[in-house]
DNA sequence: GCTTGCGGTATTTTT
DNA sequence: TACCGCAAGC
């Protein structure tokens, strides 16, 4: 591509920062100012001008998403693919120099990676052994805590060292305790990934050296977001004269809790004295009235850089602030609102998951169709990683967390006490939990012996399966995973098509060239199918999982003291961050955004009058239109439109007669509307939103979102009765109905 | 060794 | 209100 065209529609700024040399460049990029486009323009522009070499270039971000859009945008920009350089987020990166290099890292060659189950079974155990009573120290308080720790890059010594209470030395101990285990079962967890590739870096110059040498040229997305460790491991890989640029916003920082330190990019210039910053002032999301809203509520927060958006959006409709009876009546207050804004991509964010009860049940009401972004994943699901574990056995056949989830389930016979004895004979023997259940020990009950004996048996076929995808199949087919769930069961009628569509994923896996081993590291780094940006549906999403998404209409729900912000208005830093997460909702928005609170809502089973949250009062009334309605619904429910076109495809529609008041929020008239993907246009492959399907385990339901082509193609499902889905048509025996 | 009932507890969750 | 994790029965 001609150099002019990749800076040709860059404003002064963005270009500055694309088109800047070797050192190191700090991107303020405010909301909505083309961030994604600074960094992969500026990839594109560093690899057409020659300064970069395609393998010299490391880019990190925080989600698999978004590397896979970083990706794609910058082949598109180069009109071919990227090839030999990284791409992907800081576990993806960590975890492949883990595997790189094990020894050096003090781990042996075929360590397992622990997800959030195994750890706190491990934990658990730890603090069992230690005899520390749940009332002392929760699961969840423990794990919390070594995660910070290991985030803030300590060991338990160090941990130790700095205690100052009895139970913060107790919390060291069950630190060291699990972290022992963790080795001992050759496994590291998630946040070991970064801990120990700081280490390895910080130990192994060559190792170290070699890098360097290698990424000449590193970005990192989100830098407002990294915690210690990962700050550390990219300052070890920029070396003594790092090219280096990170792109963030502390005003989006709202991953507090979780280790990330807005201080990495506030201060960023003093880690780096050779700075240069270029502040990106332009945003080109929201209308002017909504990023002024916005600007002046997070204009409160102190612990900024004060700094100046414009909006390149056009004028718009002012804010609305609705106040609701109570939480049942903001869910029909805003789903009427929706009714009138008419066309567009529209988005319900709230704070807690909670919340989002109401909206569904108003929406299914009204069958207008929607989306909930979040819940229980794909991958998180108990089903899909029973089945996992049996993978991860064969791959790695001394994986003892993996061997104690697959064995249990389905139920064969081999149970605690089994378990209990094994572990003992393993302890004498030196070997492994697995292997000596392999040993089939006496001791053990001529029960429990068969059952382990078909268990191995079982694991070794689908050792031999050739690829992942006939592994799974065999493992589906054989292991009782699949038979274990009735067919009549909705519940469970979902659970085996979990399993199905892992099947499916392992088949793509294979289509890629990835092996077993390969396909389960990727699982391992995977959370979700993608988050959907646009759908021809209401989005229902946290403040969290709304970053980096955009919606021509926003309702930001719940703004109430104790909900937005959240908890008891402890310390003024914890209100910060709520307020940048009321700012993160709110700058979510393109043409219109609401802001809703109710005077009682019932939290916890109880009903409670509420007081309307500070950040309302933040923003100057001149910038909201308030609408209240004192005695609950009325004049503006009249100004309701009328039913018009039936919206047949309505998930959940029992029938004719409750059928559609709202209109589809996404109008055929589109608009500025349609940005990613954009709904309504047929697809070459025949899937097209709003197409009636069926499916042999889901049932009937219509087709939101068609994403990627032939081999690759998914397509979004609303079934009537299943909910919402993703499928692989090639694989899903789906059906046009 | 696996299913039923009780009580205590409640954020947010990129990997 | 709802769920989850623990304690007692088949």
């Amino acid at each position: 591509m001609q150099l002019d065209a990749l800076l040709a529609n860059l404003d002064d700024e963005q270009r500055r920062a694309v088109t800047h040399g070797e050192g190191v460049l700090l991107v303020a990029a405010g909301a909505g100012s083309g961030k994604t486009r600074v960094l992969t323009t500026r990839i594109a522009w560093l690899l057409a001008t020659g300064r970069a070499r395609p393998h010299e270039v490391l880019a990190v971000t925080f989600t698999n998403k978004a590397a896979r859009e970083m990706v794609e945008r910058v082949e598109s920009l180069l009109e071919g693919p990227l090839r030999g350089g990284f791409v992907g987020t800081f576990h993806r990166f960590a975890l492949q120099l883990l595997r790189r290099h094990p020894r050096e890292a003090g781990l042996p060659e075929r360590f397992a990676v622990c997800d959030v189950d195994d750890q706190k079974r491990l934990l658990q155990q730890a603090l069992k052994s230690m005899n520390i009573a749940e009332a002392e120290l929760p699961l969840k308080v423990a794990r919390a805590r070594l995660s910070a720790a290991k985030n803030a890059l300590l060991r338990p010594e160090e941990l130790m060292q700095q205690a100052r209470t009895p139970l913060e030395e107790r919390i060291a101990s069950v630190y060291r305790l699990y972290q022992d285990q963790l080795r001992t079962a050759g496994a590291v967890d998630f946040d070991d990934m970064l801990q120990l590739s700081v280490e390895l870096l910080e130990r192994q110059e060559g190792v170290r050296r070699a890098l360097q040498e290698r990424f000449r040229w590193l970005l990192v997305d989100e830098f407002q977001d990294t915690n210690v460790a990962q700050a550390r491991l990219v300052r070890l890989l920029g070396g003594p004269r790092p090219n280096l640029t990170v792109v963030g916003d502390e005003d989006q920082s709202i991953y507090r809790w979780r280790g990330a330190e807005v201080e990495n990019i506030l201060r960023f210039e003093e880690a780096y004295p050779q700075t240069t910053v270029v502040v990106l002032g332009r945003n080109y999301r929201s209308a002017e009235p909504i990023l002024a809203a916005a600007a002046a509520l997070i204009g409160h927060n102190s612990r900024r850089r004060p700094k100046h958006l414009s909006s390149q959006a056009g004028t718009g409709a002012p804010v609305a602030v609705l106040e609701a009876a109570d939480e049942i009546d903001e869910a029909r207050l805003v789903i009427d609102e929706l009714a009138v804004a008419g066309g567009g991509t529209a988005a319900v964010l709230y704070r807690t998951n909670a919340q989002s009860r109401p909206f569904e049940a108003e929406l299914v009401r009204r069958g207008v169709p929607y989306v909930v972004v979040g819940g229980t994943r794909f991958w998180e699901r108990a089903e899909v990683k029973d089945a996992i574990a049996y993978l991860r056995l064969v791959v790695a056949p001394h994986d003892e967390l993996a061997f104690r989830r697959a064995v249990r389930v389905p139920a064969r016979g081999v149970g605690e006490a089994a378990m209990e004895h094994l572990a003992r004979v393993a302890a004498e023997l030196g070997v492994s939990l697995p292997e000596a259940a392999r040993r089939s020990p006496a001791g053990l009950s001529p029960r429990a012996r068969v059952a382990l004996e078909d268990f191995f048996a079982l694991l070794a076929a689908v050792a031999d399966a050739p690829g992942p995808a006939a592994a799974v199949r065999l493992l589906l087919e054989r292991s009782g995973l699949q038979e274990q769930y009735s067919l009549d069961d909705e519940e469970d009628r979902a659970r085996r098509a979990n399993l199905d569509q892992l099947l499916a994923a392992a088949a793509e896996a294979g289509e890629r060239g990835l092996d077993l081993a390969a396909f389960l590291d990727e699982v391992a780094l995977l959370t979700d199918a993608d988050a959907p940006t646009s759908a021809a549906a209401v989005v229902l999403s946290t403040l969290h999982a709304a970053k980096g998404l955009e919606f021509d209409t926003v309702f930001l729900v719940g703004l109430e003291e104790g909900l937005l912000p959240l908890g008891r208005g402890e310390g003024e830093s914890d209100v910060e961050e709520e307020r940048r997460l009321a700012y993160v909702g709110m700058t979510r928005a393109r043409r219109q955004l609401v802001l809703t609170w109710a005077r009682l809502r019932r939290l916890y089973g109880h009903q409670a009058e509420t007081r309307p949250s500070r950040f309302l009062r933040e923003i100057p009334p001149a910038l909201v239109k308030n609408r209240s309605f004192a005695g609950g619904r009325d004049a503006f429910r009249t100004h309701l439109p009328q039913p018009g076109r039936a919206h047949t495809e309505g998930p959940r529609a029992p029938g004719p007669a409750t059928v559609n008041s709202a209109a589809p929020p996404r109008s055929p008239s589109g608009g500025g509307g349609g940005s990613a993907g954009s709904g309504r246009r047929s697809h070459p492959d025949g899937w097209r939103p709003g197409q009636r399907v069926r499916h042999p385990t889901f049932g009937f339901g219509v087709v939101l979102q068609v994403q990627g082509t032939a081999a690759q193609l998914k397509v979004v499902v609303y079934f009537d009765r299943a909910g919402r889905k993703v499928l692989i048509p090639s694989l899903a025996r789906l059906e046009r109905s």
